[in-house]
DNA sequence: AAGAAATAGTTTACGTGTAAACAATTAATG
DNA sequence: CATTAATTGTTTACACGTAAACTATTTCTT
């Protein structure tokens, strides 16, 4: 206990700091889910788009929208995924400049089989909140969200 | 609007999701305001914990604990902050396996300049909650916090 | 149609996160 | 006391994240 260190913070940044250990906490422990699949947060999400899109499929400007990641990012990201095959990649016969991801069979099998332990872990993080307490925090979640791109 | 994408989820899952977006964009305004003097999120923290630490100085284990992060992680960390002046690293005379971080004055003088800007910034970010509010969120989160560290 | 500007992705360099293997030192045990 | 354990940090390899520079197309402007 005694380690010489001491806390001096206001409610606001207690509040912050919070939500950001939430954060990486959640973020972890799904990576930990993933990974027996052999595959990231990042790249779980970015099927999890594509599969969510018409036909299986997406752009990278729009999926870069969509998960709020930039497209450097982007690049590896699909790269990676292309290679343990679970995307392929083509591009735009009208406009070069256009690259076009689309979810494998193998990539719809793999979201199937994530599907049920990821909820479970999910339901896990929240069990103690009752549905009422979960509709505050989003709600109050969102007007944050709402604030901080506004600003 | 119309970009080929359904989604698809519960409520917990929208939960979860809203805190990893709000605490990714708070961690990406904090560091801009960081960089602004040569520091990321994670070398301002660990200059946070060695100034609030008995004599501005701390062991690297201890560190780890406060800070969640890997021994590995702040290996390279540490690195860099006294590559930059902003601390110092010693070995404990008494037990070579022990590295001790001291903060330097100008690191202490960093803090300092930041600490009003980083304040606004945290400010903007719940100036929509009430106390009562901000209250109810931290308790909330606080119980996630325990459920998800005692799995 | 030619040159300028916008758009879409890629590449590079760097910081931070993980896991796993590796010292080096200290503590515990027979 | 000599071996074994445990402790503390470092190193490596890889996946993201950023910013900035770059390529390659397409579109806009005149």
């Amino acid at each position: 206990m005694s380690n010489g260190y001491k806390n001096d913070m206001s409610i606001d940044e207690m509040v912050m700091i919070a939500i950001v250990r939430v954060a990486e906490g959640f973020k972890k422990n799904q990576a930990a889910v993933f990974k027996k699949w052999g595959l990231t947060f990042s790249q779980y999400n970015l099927l999890r788009v594509l599969d969510a899109s018409a036909n299986g499929q997406n752009t990278m400007k729009n999926v870069n929208r969509i998960m709020l990641v930039s497209s450097a990012n982007m690049t590896g990201i699909a790269k990676r995924l292309e290679k343990s095959e679970f995307i392929i990649r083509t591009s735009d016969p009208s406009d070069d400049r256009i690259k076009w991801m689309q979810i494998t069979k193998e990539g719809t099998r793999v979201l199937k089989a994530i599907a049920k332990h990821k909820e479970q872990d999910l339901t896990r993080y929240l069990m103690q909140c009752s549905h009422k307490e979960k509709s505050a925090l989003l709600k109050t979640l969102q007007v944050i969200l709402r604030k901080a791109r506004s600003k």
